[in-house]
DNA sequence: GCTATATGAATGAACG
DNA sequence: CGTTCATTCATATAGC
């Protein structure tokens, strides 16, 4: 369905889209030539690029499900929409890929999941760039890895660690149990033109698009 | 629902680069370098991913044109789109169902973003104060912002980069003799990649598209 | 199947 | 500046 599809197109881009590539100080877009080398500015702008047309495409095509669905044009239309999934949707499915699709997230194996819980038990909060190299090296004799999870892997254990123990400790005076309720967030409240959504056509459509019933459940291509 | 592609969608603009060696096994075939270029297939493929976006825009924009005008609906498209960037700045994305929590913490408009990356890539490593100021004020008009964010925007981003770079340079364990790939103990090395991108679809696209603001949709380079 | 939770990852801000 | 913390986002999986 819908809601698959997203996450494939999703899964796609990013993997074409994560291409490292450090960039020094080359990137001065000019001389518009066609050679290029991609720096990472770059491909952040691509990534932006395909995210934005990803969505505008997701938006148009709803508004035009809607609007569809209020007139009753729905079958000239409708096709018209459905060909254009296809149409977008085929050429991924077809260039790339079929074994993308495997590593969105890294996901330790138990082994290395022993390892790290053992190392993170021993104390030593924060294993310097060394220790992590090394660690590294180890835990990728027991699946895929990189320095970038480990790291994360010790920031995270930490954190929730942290949290969770703090938690304990709040039950008390917990009378008001419902602290969101509360209005007065004021921060982007400026309804700056560009940037909110106070387009009355967009929030409808907003409106439509989040409704439960009428989510990307029902959405046929 | 919407609101989980926003985030998606936000998800993947936000992906600056990560877990860069990804060394599956193409790597290995590949040649273990560190510096990732885009290969030819991958430029294919986004070079077929944003024009088939592009026409399906076109399509769709149209389509929708041709139903705004025969029923008097919005007619501005082009409006939503634009908005569309704005997945973050929505202060309504309570899509949880409860917690419309306030940020407290600034977060970059897509407009500023890119602002920053801009003045970012243009090298001249943090801007002094006064550099700050001046970029502060024209950020302003694009979001709430203040000095401070900038800074540590900068600070953030450099440190960031400079890891990266760092990160990648390193898991070459088990490099397999590479005759056509140079020295090994090079320093980042700037391929000769070529990017040939001929989006004139595409720049037809962003004049409807494109806000003056919103200056996603741009190949400024 | 759809929501709830756990957790990997991103990032603004703070610290030394 | 480099490193660390805190918060948040997004996804994979478990539970209903």
């Amino acid at each position: 369905m819908m809601g698959e599809w997203r996450q494939q197109q999703q899964q796609i881009i990013n993997q074409n889209l994560q291409n490292p590539e450090e960039d020094d100080g080359v990137g001065n877009g000019n001389g518009g030539l066609f050679v290029k080398v991609m720096t990472d500015e770059q491909m952040e702008q691509l990534r932006q690029q395909i995210a934005v047309y990803t969505t505008i495409c997701d938006q148009l095509v709803d508004l035009h499900k809607q609007l569809s669905a209020q007139q009753d044009l729905t079958g000239r239309l409708s096709v018209s929409g459905m060909r254009l999934g296809n149409f977008y949707c085929d050429p991924f499915m077809a260039s790339g890929g079929h074994k993308i699709t495997s590593r969105q997230r890294w996901t330790p194996s138990p082994v290395q999941l022993q390892i790290l819980e053992q190392i993170f038990e021993e104390g030593n909060g924060t294993p310097c760039k060394q220790k992590i190299k090394e660690l590294t090296m180890e835990l990728t004799q027991h699946g895929q890895i990189s320095e970038t999870n480990v790291y994360n892997w010790f920031q995270n254990r930490r954190a929730r660690s942290k949290r969770k123990q703090s938690m304990t400790a709040q039950n008390n005076a917990e009378s008001e149990a419902e602290p969101e309720v509360e209005s007065p967030r004021d921060e982007k409240t400026k309804p700056e033109d560009i940037l909110s959504f106070d387009n009355s056509a967009l929030r409808a459509e907003n409106m439509y698009l989040q409704s439960p019933e009428l989510g990307f459940g029902n959405f046929d291509w």
